[in-house]
DNA sequence: CGCCTGACGAAAC
DNA sequence: GGTTTCGCCAGGC
């Protein structure tokens, strides 16, 4: 390995959309392939990426979603816990809640109710 | 080019 | 068993 890849190219670009051919993109996937009602972790999603060693890098995808067209449900992605931690960074931190309960899921305290149950992970149900 | 931050997770204390 | 800290990787400034 040559030191460090030096700047990055940045002149290919594909077309206009999407500058984003890293794997926030392939986080924007799999998050759209959630069931309606159902739910998943970043975790699992990191897992699946290949990741699994920093679910952070999973939510920080999600940070682009919101410029990501379409718009991913990041609704639909919570913690490990269950919890709604990313309801902070809603343009309202009801949204994220009232969007689960309009699916049929119940959010108590800000956590999944049942969450084990809705529980959806890609690597295996998406397999 | 380098340091800091960051929507998690799991180990440590 | 609850709380705190470290670790991970990548993007932004």
């Amino acid at each position: 390995m040559p030191i460090k890849k030096k700047i990055a190219p940045a002149a290919a670009k594909k077309d206009i959309k999407k500058p984003a051919d890293s794997f926030f993109d392939s986080v924007y996937e799999i998050v759209r392939l959630v069931p309606k009602g159902r739910v998943t972790s970043y975790g699992a999603i990191a897992a699946y990426l290949g990741t699994k060693l920093s679910a952070r890098m999973v939510g920080w995808a999600m940070n682009a979603a919101g410029s990501a067209d379409p718009p991913v449900p990041a609704h639909r992605v919570v913690n490990r816990n269950g919890m709604l931690t990313g309801k902070h960074h809603f343009p309202e931190p009801d949204l994220m809640e009232k969007l689960l309960k309009k699916e049929g899921i119940k959010v108590k305290d800000d956590t999944i109710v049942g969450f084990a149950k809705l529980f959806w992970d890609p690597s295996k149900e998406l397999l």
